[in-house]
DNA sequence: TTGAAAGCGCTAACAG
DNA sequence: CTGTTAGCGCTTTCAA
């Protein structure tokens, strides 16, 4: 590999006039910069990563740490970080994947501050509870996605905005009776999606069609399909139900068929996170979907801007809505 | 931060002495290790990735390309990424997320070289057909997860073992009229297990239920639904289906339950992925496990001693087989 | 508009 | 066993 100093010597400049041309500063002439740079392509020059990093005390080295949780989440996990690597890239950053081992002495933030890592954007992690603030505590902007409780560094969908959209889906096709799934009541995202449930009827004066003892922690078919159970064994009619995730609304599915009832002749059923899951069932669900690519963007644009001293906003992402086979209008 | 030169002015020793300890050179007396170590601990030392990389020319870095693919293989490339992180770890390497947009100019052999990268394990990316050949020019080691054709650079499940697998456990439960739902016969993947089935069903003397002129090339449900028409259409009988895939599979199980023949009474149904998907349709299918764990260990640990410039050995590592309520015995 | 020189934090001969 | 010295490739004053 060439460097710095070889194209000096060729050109016969000094290593300084190089620098200056290669980082584009415009105190050079023409003829030199013409030089230099042809001298460079040509020799295939590529600055040497480390180097730059040890004189300027600054990596563009974006940490992340995604780690594989339980779940279907990784589907939608890969697509947001996809968006995020994209937009770190517009940026001159790169992109490192931390991990911290048990058996290694290797913390986060150690990893961080040897490799000069100033932000590290959290998809996920196995334990929620000390990264953040670990990191935090050495001076490093973190921005965690979905994560279990509100706090003012997480990047999320609109949960209450997008139940609100599922609600209103159904509403507008002439439900009332709008029975609700949850999901878990111990998460931000869980509390969320409830309280946008809870509004709405409210707001609407529609019966509130849900169980609260009920907290379906791994949003699990079996969790979707015994929820539907209860529901409709405790309520008299139910017109539409809207799940708090895709796979719930499969149990719920599943159990309405069990019980002969037809989807959505009998009952509408709305989803949650436009898995590609809700194109492969039948019938194909109407679910909300969550703008991936904008928060990965997003959580990219806002980290870069962020300070780990100063006072952050949470960042909210809206949701769209998307119609398959599992609605219609009431009869 | 603190550096080197600091733990040596305080604990009133060199540089050298300091340097030695840190990487655990044995000619250093047993007071001095002790006193640099725990200044070391004390003022909380984390080393200069940077400049080590730079005086060492070499980062400990190995390159991921994981981008985003269609389809549904994105559910196992997280558990594969997973299980190639921590051996990365283990073995004292960091692992960067290569990026290559086109609207950058950095290609993917630049930031390599940028980084001192040797090093690179293509999980997915978009144009399989160049990237591989670019690194390799420059250099770089490279290794390819399931790719389009045949490499010494791959690492894949063992495909020819994997379906005759699947053939076996159907043939072990009587069945003998065995129909098989190819994949795409354009790729590495699609063309092994297919010699796969031909091999067995020429060991073991049985028809040849299977359509050669299909090729489902994106592993659909609805390819899957139209393969077991035709399949049905042509055949007189079939006793069991194996499947290229579990995806493939669904959409057999939908085209048997519209023509009313039972899962597994009439017909068994054998996928291959192990997605989680497997789980949540009715009936739970049976299929083949491949060994992500492994192949994302055995991928990092290939791609550390391999070299750019020596001949490679594919690797190819043996699948399972899961069996749920979608096969049975024939009565 | 150009260049000389210092130095980022660390390792690795080599000499003592 | 310990220290001196040079230098990895680059940027950045500062002087010319």
């Amino acid at each position: 590999m060439i460097s710095v100093q070889e194209i000096a010597r060729i050109a016969n400049v000094s290593q300084s006039t190089v620098s200056k041309v290669l980082n584009g500063y415009s105190d050079v002439s023409q003829k030199t910069r013409d030089k230099v740079l042809a001298i460079a392509q040509q020799m295939g020059y590529v600055p040497n990563a480390a180097a730059i990093s040890l004189v300027k005390n600054k990596s563009n080295i974006i940490g992340v740490i995604y780690e594989v949780a339980s779940g279907f989440s990784n589907l939608f996990f890969s697509s947001i970080l996809e968006a995020f690597r994209m937009e770190a890239e517009a940026n001159g950053y790169t992109l490192i994947l931390l991990s911290q081992n048990t058996t290694s002495q290797k913390t986060y933030w150690m990893q961080c501050l040897s490799h000069k890592i100033e932000s590290v954007f959290i998809i996920s992690t196995r334990d929620q509870s000390t990264v953040e603030s670990e990191l935090k505590n050495h001076g490093i902007s973190v921005l965690t996605l979905d994560p279990m409780k509100e706090s003012a560094n997480l990047i999320a969908t609109d949960n209450i905005q997008a139940i609100r959209l599922s609600l209103e889906t159904l509403y507008n096709l002439g439900h009332r009776r709008i029975a609700f799934i949850q999901g878990s009541l111990g998460t931000y995202i869980g509390k969320s999606r409830l309280m946008g449930y809870l509004d709405f009827i409210k707001e609407h004066q529609l019966p509130s069609l849900y169980i609260p003892s009920i907290s379906n922690d791994s949003y699990s078919v079996q969790e979707g399909y015994d929820t539907t159970n209860a529901l409709l064994d405790q309520f008299a009619s139910v017109d539409a139900i809207a799940c708090c995730s895709d796979v719930l609304a499969l149990g719920a599915i599943y159990a309405l068929q069990d019980r002969k009832l037809r989807i959505p002749e009998d009952v509408s059923i709305m989803g949650f996170d436009d898995l590609r899951l809700c194109e492969i069932v039948r019938p194909k669900l109407s679910t909300i979907h969550q703008d991936y690519h904008k928060l990965g963007k997003m959580a990219c644009e806002n980290l870069l801007t962020r300070n780990a001293s100063t006072q952050n906003q949470p960042i909210l992402v809206a949701a769209s809505v998307v119609i398959r086979a599992s609605t219609r209008k009431r009869l």
